[in-house]
DNA sequence: TTGAAAGCGTTACCAC
DNA sequence: GTGGTAACGCTTTCAA
């Protein structure tokens, strides 16, 4: 177990200073090109590796972007991450990911946990937080971006959309083909702010239409997926048949009503009409297409970068808010 | 914008030296719990925020896991990752994630990245690395777990299973009920390795049963999903008919491909029977559901945990190889 | 139970 | 174009 090859190493092998070494593998143009080409060859050579962590250390940045997602296992949320991540691979900067699973206690802990590793920036999915969570990233006063929400108090810069208001065009619609007889699906009170505020949206949009009042069904905690949404309309049975339209919380719960109510034998949307959220593969997929609304998940991820460039760059600091758009995909379930 | 609050600041405050600060926020039992108490109440009126990066480079450890993933947006992977990073909280350590999206390029540039924050561990998800790849991990000399694999010629540590073998009872089974003609349905050659050797296991168990030749059909460059699935059937279109049995790399093109039969008007299974990998919850809701073969992607997660608690505590370095087991999960397609 | 000194590997700053 | 010095915040080691 050799001790670690160190710039002083180097340094000593080309006969120079540890200070030249330095500059010439960060590519410091002061260095002359032939000292450069002898310390890369020299380091190459004696197996230098560059400490990532004394140079964080040194320069008191850490090279890491923190972000939280309520989940991995979601197409929208792994789209952004990996816009994120690629846009972000320019600028040399690594994203420290970890995730909430919808709870606002892991949240905290988590926010924790990642703000001791010294993050240069740190980007939460949405817009709602523990006090102390919120006081925890004040204190440590970096660059904060909110995403897939546009929260009344940001933290700091957000980029996303009103969750309450995509839902509008979904009632509108349903409204339009002549459905009155709405119930929602989604994650049980309180677990899923995002999901609560979209159901927000469909109560408010049906209120505007004079529609009789929507019909709460619990698919449970979050996150709801596929076999939630089933549940869900197999534990209500026929009662459902009360219903013409399902709206979902998301296209994965409906795709999950969508079945459940196959196997019932309903027709789909002769029966009821179900939409769902978020664009996901399935709802292509599915026979028949879920209608549902499409999030730009890449783009999110995209502005989020540009607006670290832009809070890098300029030091400024006043607030960005990017509201991304949405649009209303049309399938044959409604 | 105040300087940054440090032991020393602390320390100042009580009237103590730094080093009690050191040892009473870190639980050191030798400090009095007077001072301790007097010591963290001074740390959090300060404000004080622990420095993880001075921690990492004073002890040489970055308290780092790196793991790469193919892929987030897959919930065998995601669920991979959860149970690792569950397990992994207890010490500590900090998992720092990247994706490989399938490629092997990107995974050497990954690695690259990724062994330049000097993590404690590696964890990879695959067996198959370009040489350049194999040469960095080797050269850097750090506890390796290769997962979702059963690889030959492992790097270090193995917790995975057979992908080739894995597919030995799916064509067992269908033969049992009465399938002679069968396709494979998975991503282009040279960019899925774990489809790759399911493709051979299945190959391979076909000639076993003096099955005719199987076709490959090829769903395109990896990563594939539903849409990929259905694109391909749709492409063969009535061609399909030929088949009487579609063997799919993964749940999700298995649900693709089902869904382009039925809307071609075939019947599953009595035209054409369909079978997936993985257990993802599409097999469990789509109609019918689907047959595929349950990999536990949690416990790999938590025997990787497992197999690292044992290098860390043991500083053996024999390598371990664990085999997770595969369970086969009958649905309607067949 | 507490403290003093030294140093981890790098780079900012100034000098030449 | 290059080098010397000091310092980032913490913990190891030894001493009291």
């Amino acid at each position: 177990m050799s001790a670690r090859v160190t710039m002083r190493d180097v340094a000593r092998l080309v006969g120079m200073s540890p200070m030249t070494v330095s500059r010439a593998l960060r590519d410091d143009p002061t260095v002359s090109k032939t000292t450069r080409a002898k310390i890369t060859q020299a380091a190459q050579q004696m197996g230098y590796v560059y400490d990532t962590t004394a140079q964080a250390f040194r320069t008191q940045k850490s090279g890491f972007v923190a972000v939280t997602l309520p989940s991995l296992n979601n197409a929208n949320f792994a789209e952004t991450f990996r816009s994120l991540s690629d846009d972000l691979e320019t600028t040399g900067l690594q994203l420290l990911l970890g995730s909430t699973n919808y709870s606002v206690q892991k949240e905290e802990q988590l926010v924790r946990q990642l703000l001791a590793r010294n993050p240069e920036a740190l980007v939460l999915t949405g817009g709602f937080h523990s006090q102390t969570t919120r006081d925890l990233i004040k204190a440590a006063a970096l660059p904060v971006v909110e995403m897939w929400d546009l929260p009344e108090n940001p933290l700091g810069h957000i980029v996303g959309f009103s969750n309450a208001d995509a839902m509008t065009p979904i009632v509108d619609h349903l409204v339009q083909t002549g459905r009155r007889k709405l119930a929602f699906v989604g994650a049980s009170e309180g677990s899923d702010m995002r999901g609560a505020e979209r159901r927000e949206g469909v109560l408010e949009a049906a209120r505007r239409h004079g529609l009789p009042k929507v019909t709460i069904i619990d698919a449970g905690p979050a996150p709801v997926s596929m076999r939630h949404g089933l549940a869900a309309i197999e534990r209500l049975s026929r009662e459902i048949a009360q219903f013409d339209a399902l709206v979902c919380v998301s296209d994965p719960v409906a795709f999950g009503c969508l079945s459940a109510l196959q196997r019932m034998g309903l027709r789909i949307p002769d029966d009821i009409a179900v939409t769902g959220f978020g664009h996901f593969e399935v709802a292509k997929i599915s026979n028949p297409q879920i209608t549902t609304m499409n999030v730009e998940a890449g783009r999110i991820g995209r502005e989020v970068v540009s607006v670290l460039g832009g809070v890098f760059d300029n030091a400024t600091n006043t607030p960005m808010r990017v509201d991304v758009g949405r649009t209303m995909i049309h399938g044959g379930s409604t």
